[in-house]
DNA sequence: AAGTGCATTAATGTACGCATTAAAATGTGC
DNA sequence: GCACATTTTAATGCGTACATTAATGCACTT
């Protein structure tokens, strides 16, 4: 276990209570609320992290107000998903000029991992290991501005992809955990090939079948 | 003018010492020092605006020791100049989409104040207006998420123009003051006739001669 | 001379109390 | 009963003192 500051610990707690949805877009983050919450002694980690937060755009700040989460709209969802395509598409294609061996194997354990979650239905832990694929598909293509922007769309567009799941339920979001591993295997074909098109082409389809999955239901 | 607290005070000003080249990469920033020099009373709006700039990306930390400028390197130059080719791409396609009118006459006036201020050869003032017409095609894509990325790569890949012309004086960067609002103008054409396909391109080919204008010369 | 460990130092990290302020609640005149 | 001024409240913003720790230097040993 790593050993992290204060600071570090509340980062990371507000980011996990947030993917918990512990809290709703719109909602505001109490400072006080959350000190006490993970039994700190003073507001000031809390404060900090939450900095942190708005600067990485995970949340909105009305100055002496307080932070919340982005209220999720239609167009929104449309900018993230239209951006996650775009780096994500950069992301693969790189990835297949870049992979190592290793790390092509390393997908396939993390893929397998993914359809066994997948039919166990753990939603929470599904997302998980979606979110690890995609990542480590950035981190391949060994550019540190991917990344990081991909860490960061991904991250939003799930905020849309937890809202459909709580809405309407498991309905069409089981399927997925079905079509999303077929089409992930694909990918890691084309980046073993190192085909850098076909990984781009078939990452930017995957992206945009899942936005569509979520709002053909509405 | 706008009322700030001092948080934005001390962000907005470290942003500034940094741009001015106050700071080179490598460099730590001490809490203490930033203080004093902005002649504020504690440290603490100090730290938080640190954590921001580091939670963006624009400064490196190391536990308990600092934050610093990351140091510059031509890998890490590649890195940001491909990801900006393919994140001013989309701004540049997006905007030909979504530009009004009033839009692209703001950008002829943009460019003509950045052709005079080319041959007045200041450095700064071109620079910023560099940047201001960079931002304002993404502004106009009217995607927040283009447009947070495109201001992070930007900044970072000015980081090294600046280096560049640190190092090597007037030179060659003089005669980008005249070949930049050529290819800037080029690009509003392609964005007044909507053709998104043709700005994404033209963008891309700024993007890349900016790049190697700065390491054919190294 | 080189390496090891302890003491020092200089920086960040944290706690706590007070200042400030935006918004809610309350009061007041009409 | 409604508009507007005022007070209260509840939150962030800030200053100060102190805690913690990574790096540094120095003495001491081998």
């Amino acid at each position: 276990m790593k050993k992290e500051n204060l600071e570090e610990f509340a980062y990371d707690s507000i980011v996990a209570l947030i993917l918990a949805n512990h809290y709703r877009p719109g909602d505001f983050l109490l400072e006080s609320e959350i000190t006490e919450r993970l039994n700190l002694k003073s507001r000031t980690p809390v404060h900090y992290a939450l900095g942190q937060l708005v600067a990485r755009g995970f949340l909105d700040k009305k100055s002496k107000k307080g932070c919340f989460i982005p209220p999720l709209t239609p167009e929104d969802a449309e900018h993230v998903f239209f951006t996650r395509e775009n780096i994500e598409f950069q992301t693969a294609a790189s990835a297949a000029l870049h992979a190592s061996d290793e790390e092509i194997d390393e997908l396939q354990m993390i893929i397998q991992q993914e359809t066994q979650t997948g039919e166990s239905g753990d939603v929470i832990g599904y997302s998980a290991i979606n979110e690890t694929f995609h990542n480590f598909i950035a981190d391949i293509g060994k550019n540190k501005y991917l990344q990081q922007f991909c860490q960061y769309v991904f991250w939003r567009s799930n905020c849309y992809i937890f809202f459909s799941y709580y809405r309407f339920k498991v309905s069409a979001t089981e399927r997925e955990f079905k079509v999303s591993p077929a089409q992930h295997w694909k990918i890691r074909e084309a980046i073993a090939k190192r085909d850098a098109d076909e990984a781009g082409k078939l990452m930017k389809q995957h992206v945009r079948r899942t936005f569509e999955g979520i709002f053909n239901k509405i």
